[in-house]
DNA sequence: TAGTTGATCGTCT
DNA sequence: GACGATCAACTAA
């Protein structure tokens, strides 16, 4: 799949990413990240993703707004990248409007196309299944870092777009990754049987 | 195959 | 000064 034309994708708008957190978060798996470096592009279809809301414990928004997550707290359609563990990156979409400190992780993508460039990134990766089923690992392939904190989803150096006629998916939900409070809530959701999920129970 | 650990550093206490 | 929305390499069996 090549998107040189959008007769059957368009891209997300801000009306979409202006949505509640869990919508937006459930309506993104199936979609298509599209990123550009240089004119060259890598795709990636999303199969796996977390909520995090601002009155939700486990979310870097719930004790207010810091300069590390400023982003959050803009209106939907930007993108909130944050360093973690000394080594990886992990990438958001901000949802809802001003004011308000919610995102979505992106947790795993299945690849799409441009593939080279992502083994090129992903050094040691030999195979499709574990070159974006991560958010680190996802961050590395489509090289993704803190440049990219708070790039408008409505430009063009990263976006995302839908089918007009998108195929069914069944979409199962479990509790977050990773998180030691707020695992009570069923807020990571990925699209049942795609062998492009993380390996997580 | 399951379980453990080392790498590595920005952010917040 | 401690720890984390992680990953890969290593160990044991």
């Amino acid at each position: 799949m090549i998107l040189n034309n959008f007769i059957d994708y368009y891209k997300l708008q801000k009306d979409f990413y202006g949505q509640k957190t869990i919508k937006v978060a459930k309506e993104l798996l199936g979609s298509y990240l599209v990123r550009k470096i240089n004119g060259v592009q890598m795709i990636g279809r999303i199969v796996e993703v977390e909520a995090y809301r601002q009155d939700d414990p486990a979310s870097h928004s719930y004790k207010g707004k810091t300069e590390r997550n400023k982003v959050m707290f803009l209106e939907g359609g930007y993108l909130y990248v944050y360093f973690t563990f000394g080594m990886y990156h992990c990438a958001n979409i901000v949802t809802e409007n001003e004011g308000t400190g919610s995102a979505v992780l992106l947790r795993a993508v299945e690849p799409v196309n441009g593939m080279n460039i992502m083994y090129l990134n992903r050094k040691n990766c030999k195979t499709d299944l574990n070159l974006t089923n991560g958010p680190g690992k996802f961050c590395l392939a489509f090289q993704i870092d803190k440049s990219l904190n708070g790039a408008n989803l409505l430009e063009n150096e990263i976006f995302i777009v839908k089918k007009y006629r998108q195929e069914k998916i069944n979409i199962e939900s479990s509790t977050r990754i990773g998180i030691t409070v707020g695992t009570d809530s069923r807020w990571r959701f990925f699209i049942r049987g795609n062998p492009y999920v993380s390996k997580h129970k």
